[in-house]
DNA sequence: TCTTCTACTTAACGATGTTATTTTTTTGAC
DNA sequence: GTCAAAAAAATAACATCGTTAAGTAGAAGA
């Protein structure tokens, strides 16, 4: 019986010292990205990370092999909203071509909702994107498939052209993340709702070109 | 007559030193641009530099304010070439339609052509675009306009639909900008001519958009 | 020839990411 | 409770970066 219970223990000491280490790497992962939103990129820097948690910046190689292996992390998190995002929309109806038209939608909406993440994601560091996630087996923008998805059921339902799958993702795409683009790194020409207009003229004319091919 | 003989001597000795500085300068800008497309925004260190032209670091700085100051010159060099492309395709027709899509073209083209320097433009720096050349009295992103130009006058000609001028060009901008956008910085998303079939794909949509609007 | 100015270098500062080493703290067995 | 082993964190340092202040060699000009 003594003997369990010091196995108890020592399991629940095991467990909260892993406890305490993913807290550590989170509190990492919250300060990281708390500077990399309010400085940007140049902004993230381990020293900085280190001084917010309270700890040497030396620490931080204990928990994050580098400052990408960092960078990314935080990216990963607003990138799997991203990925969320785009499910939720495709979900949000059976409707085959509305179903493409909602997740042109919030694909647009989270760009201008998050910028510095859209524009490190998909601008500064594609990279990123190319690059397999720990624990998957596919680059990051596999994610993007459920565009190419959205649009084969849309022509098996007959409501668009049929045609190559891939090339009509890929216009599709093109359309809205040169919009996208524009809109976040152009901000002094794109004001007074000139963004809105141009995204939903964009994403009117990429729909019709998938229409009738 | 001495007196005019050392005064000839004088300004030669002038003329030479200003046209060693210029040399000098353009050495500078010719290794930067080396160092640039060889090794990226990161390879262009401002002592690497000094060493492939046999120079002190310090030196730079006689010439350049800074490494923005010299990043941007390099930038300007390809920047220059590409309104020049712009411009050619303008005026290689009179006819407006096609003027239009010859733009669009051009566009591309550049874009494919010089993928770091369109990268570095438009997707790393794209303030490089917000500020003013020396010099001039306009953001380089002025140059754009001439986008605005054919469009105006293919809607006057009534080859295209009429309305906002600076909507429609910044459609036709947003899809030429997406696709190349895509094609260089997703490099192993896009081979086999499938740039290519994007880019035209994208391209008429846009250019039918414009039409029936 | 002497002074002044120009072009350039030397030396250094502060900051970065990163690593090897050392110290501190905690664990687990006797 | 003591003590060795292991884990966690800190110290110190390295190489590199952009940049600046101070100093130096040489040409220009009288």
């Amino acid at each position: 019986m003594n003997v369990t219970r010091v196995q108890r223990i020592r399991t629940a000491s095991s467990e909260r010292r892993d406890r305490e280490k993913q807290e550590l790497r989170q509190a990492i992962l919250t300060a990281a990205q708390k500077l990399f939103l309010a400085h940007g990129y140049e902004g993230l820097s381990m020293r900085l990370v280190a001084e917010q948690i309270g700890y040497t910046p030396t620490t931080i190689y204990l928990y994050f092999e580098d400052k990408d292996d960092l960078l990314f992390a935080v990216m990963d998190q607003a990138y799997d909203r991203f990925t969320a995002d785009l499910e939720a929309a495709y979900h949000s109806t059976n409707d085959p071509l509305p179903r493409v038209r909602s997740l042109a939608e919030a694909y647009i909406h989270f760009a201008l909702q998050n910028p510095e993440a859209y524009q490190m994601i998909f601008l500064q560091r594609p990279d990123f994107l190319m690059k397999w996630k720990v624990g998957t087996k596919q680059p990051r923008a596999a994610s993007l498939s459920i565009l190419k998805n959205a649009i084969q059921q849309a022509q098996q339902a007959g409501v668009i052209s049929t045609g190559d799958v891939e090339l009509q993702s890929d216009v599709l795409w093109a359309a809205v993340h040169g919009a996208a683009a524009l809109a976040i790194t152009m901000p002094g020409l794109f004001g007074h709702g000139r963004i809105e207009r141009t995204m939903a003229m964009v994403l009117e004319a990429a729909l019709h070109s998938l229409s009738q091919q």
